[in-house]
DNA sequence: GTTAGCGTTGGAAACGTTTCCATAGGGAGG
DNA sequence: CCTCCCTATGGAAACGTTTCCAACGCTAAC
């Protein structure tokens, strides 16, 4: 068992030669009718298929894409994988899935391990576009890739959220409803470039708007649990009236542990996610959020892989500001006149708080 | 540029033979230290790196795995891929990753294809145990494979939650809340081994709890509202109290549309979900729903099919009583006294529907 | 001094394909 | 009748690796 049929196994059956066999099984060259019906019949007979290993060394061309992204957890990134694998799968090329769990170490090494399974190009989404080795190699070595949710340099693509406009988009949906003095909360704040550029264009955003300047809450994957660190960091800031999460998953657990606090939202505290994560309509009070569209994003970077692939013209990139829209939530809404004591949340039991399990899994949800 | 550097490009420089340099690169034969240090200067030099497609064509092996679910749209595949794939990488294996979007032709046409790139073995969710044409190539062939979420037959190991006990227990959780008249509702029943179980155990359950037979509200993903189909359904079983969906996004969205036709949860109706996805936890009310842990179950199967192919003995399978467990949520309580006017539905205002675009994404999701 | 054995090395085959080139046969046109 | 060309076919090289086998030089033992 086991034991692979090759080509030459079919033209010893067919009682011809294998470039025979190889012509009339692709199509290629000219072969008689007789010999076309021989060479079928005796592949079908041995259940025949391709070896595409054989193929590939003979063609330098293995017709299969890299695809690395930090972690399938967050939807955002399963969807911009399954639109990308659907383009490729439709054009004729497997996936080659990795996830790096934001490690930058595992990053360069699976980059590594996939140029040498010879993929014939890449689509990435890398933690830190500048300093990424597993980049830097691919540049040098000239494999066609496309970035995806990372910045760009000149000579490549990427098909991404602006999210220096869509934060700056937030701090105009907080300043509508009355809001001055907002936070800003990120998981992994440090190797991530989206979640700083999402600071950054939330910075700008409230400086135009006359607003204070955001606080900064950033939480590092070992920390244990949310619901304190969102206590301490409204003590801090007791003037606060708004919080922006760096994506949906944190925002929703954000809301828990206000409520878990005691506090009503939005009238104590309003939240705003980014990414538009469909569950976010379904919750109530509605998420208000920036909604994106990852699959899509996934599909265009397989786009622009295949075109530098096939030296045809890549596509047009979307209009920056039509990357992203603001929905507008019932978790965002003009601030009440005064925040729910916090002594209320102090004395609330414990028991209202997630169970250690589900923290665990909740904190690699929201990388 | 993108010509490659081969093993003989190395032999050339360090002057000696590619079998020298094949042995010292690794670290297999005898070799003298001047040889290994002027091949290793030579690699380095040259920036080097073995092509796996010339070892997998010596070796007959790839060292990369198959691995097809339906969609990366729902979490639990997602995890379960991410799961598997994190395994197989730890263990020296790529994985190949495809989406059949629930279509069995895909289903049977990927199989084909990863067989032809010779993968070393396949983690496979198929939508049919019995009747798929892919997985009975497989076998045919001798290829190692691990089911998931899937109905093995006795030659095979699959790792999935044991259905049928599952949606027992979820009548039980009814019965002890007083429902005695519930229904299922289920997407995409046909194509779906798993949730036809689902429904069965349920029956089971409901039987042996004295319960009411369980219609069966059966979604097409063509429908274009589940609020409408809901309320359909509710007209006809005017004495139902409960719905157990067959997955959680379709349970979340159930709640949804009970909102929208004027319904209390869960007071007017309760839902159950599966599969026990984080935002469950969430959402007010918290969603009640059979728990599962599809990472676990991915690895499980990932370590399955290395076993099979290193020959050594499989890992036992989890005990069945414990891949799911049940969890309580505010979502299911004791019905009251009479379900709210059906009539308050009809004259709900229309612009309280979710928009067209989020139903489109939401059924996409749903699968 | 001869030989056995060991450490080191290179040549070549093999893996499964595609494709170039050569060859053979046959029909048509001179 | 000879030549030319076109179609159909097979042999063989090439792709990049590993590994078997032979060969070479050396040391140690007889």
């Amino acid at each position: 068992m086991r034991q692979t049929i090759t080509i030459k196994d079919v033209a010893l059956r067919a009682g011809c030669g294998v470039a025979t066999v190889s012509r009339v099984l692709n199509n290629s060259g000219s072969t008689s009718v007789d010999m076309q019906q021989r060479v079928q019949a005796a592949a079908d007979m041995l259940g025949f298929e391709f070896s595409e290993v054989g193929r590939s060394l003979q063609s330098s061309t293995t017709r299969t894409i890299g695809c690395v992204v930090p972690s399938l957890a967050n939807p955002v990134y399963a969807d911009a994988v399954q639109g990308a694998q659907e383009y490729f799968q439709a054009a004729g090329y497997q996936t080659l899935l990795v996830c790096t769990n934001y490690d930058t170490e595992f990053e360069t090494q699976a980059i590594r391990t996939l140029t040498a399974k010879q993929v014939d190009g890449f689509v990435l989404t890398v933690s830190d576009t500048i300093f990424s080795e597993g980049l830097k190699s691919i540049k040098s070595r000239g494999i066609p890739h496309c970035l995806l949710f990372s910045m760009a340099s000149d000579d490549e693509q990427s098909w991404s959220v602006d999210d220096l406009s869509a934060a700056s988009r937030v701090s105009d949906a907080f300043v509508e409803k009355g809001h001055i003095d907002v936070g800003f909360l990120a998981l992994k704040f440090k190797s991530s470039d989206r979640a700083r550029q999402r600071y950054q264009g939330f910075v700008l955003g409230c400086h135009r708007n006359g607003m204070k300047k955001p606080a900064l809450l950033e939480i590092n994957e070992d920390s244990q649990e949310l619901t304190s660190f969102l206590k301490d960091f409204l003590q801090k800031n007791p003037t606060l009236t708004g919080i922006f999460a760096s994506n949906d998953f944190l925002a929703l657990a954000t809301i828990r542990s206000a409520r878990a606090l005691g506090l009503n939202v939005p009238g104590d505290l309003s939240i705003v996610g980014f990414d538009g994560i469909e569950v976010g309509t379904m919750v109530e009070p509605s998420l208000a959020t920036i909604v994106t569209d990852p699959k899509m994003m996934g599909r265009g970077a397989a786009r622009t892989v295949l075109s530098v692939i096939n030296g045809t013209s890549a596509p047009v990139l979307p209009d920056p500001k039509l990357t992203f829209s603001f929905r507008a939530g019932g978790s965002l809404a003009f601030p009440a006149a005064e925040r729910a004591d916090d002594e209320k949340a102090a004395t609330l039991s414990p028991s209202n708080n997630p169970t250690n399990k589900n923290d665990k899994i909740q904190q690699e949800r929201l990388k």
